[in-house]
DNA sequence: CAGACTATTCAACAAGCGTTGAATGCGCAA
DNA sequence: TTGCGCATTCAACGCTTGTTGAATAGTCTG
């Protein structure tokens, strides 16, 4: 028996679903698909998720809180051992970007599509503003605190655009696209998560830095 | 007489699918949507551009030549005024970016749409790899040998993934999704693209400069 | 074993899809 | 005016879509 027949159907739909809506969006993948993908009846979708709708919500969710959980715990942690000071910038962006490669390393496909879904959600202009909000926004207010609390001399606005320049770095290198593989002929691997935040965290660090001063 | 029939029924249909598939990606529109939108026969779409797939790649290369014209004329300007030892990291960012503000001010909406299809299609996964190379990759790597002549002990690697965070802060600020206004409760704009850049030159070049060593 | 409850499949629906060939309108050349 | 060629619409096609209600299988309880 391949082990795929061992995951419940249930959770097999998540998962097809997870990783067809990654990559062609939530039009361009049909309930059949899904469904073939997952080696299931059509209907199946329908019994556990209702509306494709809804199963698209449910997939969004599904590791919703894990990531914040190991996010805001790696957040804390930062806080606790860098005393009454704080954290530096970079400690905050570390933070804010690591537990995405950790739960890569757990060798589980899913992440991966499932951050490659984030992606795709959070860069469009449809999506973006009706499904990021409810899961994101409250944690990143507490990353955005702490930036300022590193940062005492930053504007409110300097703050939310350098926020937005990492927001889009981080973004697109979840998308995963494959793209900086083809232009740097080789030098640089989409898929390397830990290289791309091996150089993500100092430079927008620096970028932090130049523009809100410190 | 309003203004939009003066347009020519061609045209229309190109502007309609822009502003469609920019916000809700190839799947997500219908050639009926398209042509209701241009206020015209679902039928004209076909006789004109042929299949769907063929009037997403008209709506995608119509404006590319314009655009990395601006791009490249942005480039040697800089390069020209700055001699012999060659433009700054700010001025070849600045060459990249402020074309793409300047095709915005003419009033045009229509480029603001065709940056969002452009923001979309680079994040995507299935389109990304499949349409960007063809028409941006050449001019890329000019921008790419300049920058590495501003910042000579960079490895290639390096210059790549400094230009992939560039090129992600970029494209999130195409994708034009509103969240960062939101988040930052009214401190940020993201339609203001004038704004986004002031921020973003400064911020990425303070970033390859810390990478890239100078 | 009977029964109940959940999980799963089957078969079919109305609606909407991209696409097409034939029909119509329109503007210019002869 | 006639005729021709391009632009546009009309009407319809075969197919796929999301969704649903009824039928079946599977599993546990008593």
């Amino acid at each position: 028996m391949n082990k795929k027949n061992s995951i419940p159907k249930r959770e097999r739909i998540l998962d097809a679903a997870e990783e067809l809506f990654a990559e062609h969006g939530y039009d361009g993948v049909t309930l059949r698909q899904i469904a073939t993908t997952a080696g299931v009846d059509v209907a199946l979708a329908n019994y556990h998720f209702g509306k494709k709708l809804d199963l698209f919500q449910a997939v969004f969710n599904r590791r919703a809180e894990l990531l914040n959980g190991a996010r805001r715990e790696a957040l804390h942690a930062c806080q606790v051992s860098s005393g009454k000071k704080g954290p530096s910038v970079e400690q905050i962006i570390e933070a804010f970007l690591r537990p995405l490669e950790i739960t890569q390393e757990t060798g589980d496909e899913g992440w991966r599509h499932y951050l490659a879904l984030i992606a795709y959600i959070n860069n469009s202009p449809y999506w973006g503003p009706r499904m990021m909000s409810s899961l994101f926004d409250e944690l990143v207010q507490e990353f955005i605190e702490a930036l300022k609390k590193a940062l005492p001399k930053a504007s409110e606005a300097d703050i939310y655009w350098c926020y937005h320049n990492l927001s889009g770095a981080l973004t697109l290198t979840l998308a995963n696209t494959g793209r900086i593989d083809k232009l740097s002929r080789g030098h640089c691997h989409s898929a390397d998560f830990q290289a791309a935040y091996d150089h993500m965290i100092p430079f927008t660090a620096a970028g932090f830095r130049k523009i809100c001063g410190g």
